[in-house]
DNA sequence: GTGAAAGCGCTAACAG
DNA sequence: CTGTTAGCGCTTTCAC
């Protein structure tokens, strides 16, 4: 095996003691000493093993991360903000992926408590209680990040939905639009998509001509979108629908495909708008007007609260609320 | 702090080791001990701290996964991929991005170790001495898997990319082009595209009338795929290209871009064809037409290999190659 | 079957 | 400044 601090204090001729002193620096050696340490350190290609280690200090530099699917571009950038940051303060990121399995996000979360993970982000899509509960009974930091659900009170960053999707129904508003159908999701209690309604509903009951029109997805991906498109176009073309602003980014390009393949140009012969700014959203033709959430960033700060919260026990904010953007980009036209 | 086994080995009146040979069921405990045992572990809710495990068995369950970047989507599905069978024989993911960097790689490589992971999955897209020198240095398994490159007898897992590459062109022939551009990156020599340029030109010199015409991107990246627009549309109008194959997808991406914004129609105008399947292939309209590399399949094959190593150190296949695909979409068309 | 004891590799008092 | 010692929480001989 790799050679220990006893091997590298032994060939020093000094204690184990003086050895973990220099490679921590963690109280004065003489110099004399501390070259001898160090060339034993070189001669053996000493490396500390982080696993004793981290039994003593009891600090592991580890943060879990449970995940649905690192395979979203969403996710994925949330993870580069998690794990950018935490480098740069040392942590490494211990990564899950529960495929939205509620038996595995409760595994999973276990499973890194034991692992002496500092700390953990629950990058979740669904909402449970026993979830919730066990995140409570875990006693270490963590952020509850759902694009989907929210739970009151709950560590988690996000953006002000109401206000992104109040903004965005206004630009289409602006553009000269006045059907303007918002297409959202199941409904339940605790989903975001209230909020977004809201902000929706508002927009539109603030000018005269506009009609408030909702249409339900089956799911949030990118085919629940395509799917919707046969249906969707029957209600366009009876209600004489301009725009659509869909509350994910994953309708907007499922219907622009559905359109695609059915000879609907977009936005010549109607507009749309998105949610969320995924990866592929500036890259389809035509881009993807949008709200951009701002994952990597989200990511970013989700970890910095916990290793804030590492340091000082006692920290205030619960939710953090992250700036957003109106992209606008060529999907959306005036009329 | 949490419980520990001193504690439950109190409550339970028994041994510390009776408590450890009951959760690990290593030894016959008698029954009746058993249940004071399991008893006392659910009234404190006790969770054996793995890291002490690890300590004294050697075992982390640990595998370590530097990738470039997992924003990447066709190294968001390799992690998936090494995630989800890890996840078969409880091993879990420890997760690192250089995003490209040297320094960074070789770092993460050596943290890695420190933290005793008990394999390393290199997802590099860069060839270095010095990084191969430090994988065999660590002594312990690993897999290097590279998308641009390859390293003579180095444990990969890969397809064979000049037998893709000769039959794509063949496609692309038999739907009755001639003038096939292909489109490859830097002239390197551990560089991939050695192979693939040779299969593209084993095909063209089978058939007459057939003409080689190579042109060279800038990089790998969508961008670079979108700037060699200009300059390709005029090499195009010059030689009567009718087709051309990208060695990435991202070029083909980029290039189908320009040709949306330019009003070059596709396939119409042009057949593309790509090589990767990425994610954005089937999404993107018109749907591409590529190789398929199984990205999924290489990682959870990558980790397998690591896995079955551990098991059985002497193995003999360092080089596995899994089979690809020829995935006929719309960007291509009989001319 | 069960307990005592050693030890994994390291840090952190505590002496000197 | 430096060495000795006592653990961290757990597994694993080795006796009984």
């Amino acid at each position: 095996m790799s050679a220990t601090i006893k091997d590298v204090a032994k060939l020093a001729g000094v204690s184990i003691s003086t050895v973990s002193r220099v490679i921590n620096n963690s109280k004065p050696v003489s110099n004399e000493v501390k070259k001898k340490v160090l060339d034993a350190v070189n001669e053996l290609g000493y490396k500390p093993n982080e696993v004793a280690r981290t039994l003593v200090t009891k600090r592991s530099y580890l943060i879990g991360v449970v995940v649905t699917d690192i395979g979203n571009s969403y996710i994925a950038e949330m993870v580069r903000g998690i794990e950018e940051v935490g480098k740069m303060y040392n942590y490494d990121i211990l990564l899950c992926s529960s495929y939205g399995d509620l038996e595995a996000e409760l595994k999973f979360m276990q499973l890194l408590k034991r692992k002496q993970v500092e700390g953990i982000i629950l990058l979740s899509e669904i909402v449970n209680e026993e979830v919730i509960d066990k995140l409570d009974e875990l006693k270490i930091p963590f952020v509850y990040l759902n694009r989907y659900f929210y739970i009151e009170d709950f560590p988690t960053v996000t953006i002000d939905d109401y206000q992104a999707s109040y903004e965005m129904t206004n630009y289409l508003i602006n553009l000269g639009h006045r059907k303007i159908a918002y297409v959202t999701v199941n409904e339940d209690e605790y989903s975001l998509e209230n909020f977004k309604i809201a902000g929706y509903r508002k927009a539109i009951e603030e000018v005269d001509g506009c009609e408030e029109i909702l249409y339900s997805a089956k799911g949030y991906s990118i085919d629940d979108g395509y799917e919707m498109g046969r249906d969707f176009l029957k209600l366009r073309d009876k209600l004489g629908i301009t725009a659509v602003f869909c509350s994910h980014d994953e309708h907007a390009i499922g219907l622009m495909n559905y359109f695609y393949d059915n000879n609907i140009r977009v936005p010549e012969d109607i507009s749309v708008a998105g949610y969320g700014d995924i990866k592929i959203a500036s890259i389809y033709r035509p881009r993807l007007t949008t709200v951009k959430e701002p994952h990597y960033d989200i990511g970013a700060v989700a970890i910095r609260k916990i290793i804030k919260e590492l340091k000082d026990k006692d920290q205030k904010e619960t939710i953090i609320k992250l700036p957003f953007q109106i992209v606008k980009r060529e999907s959306c036209e005036k009329i």
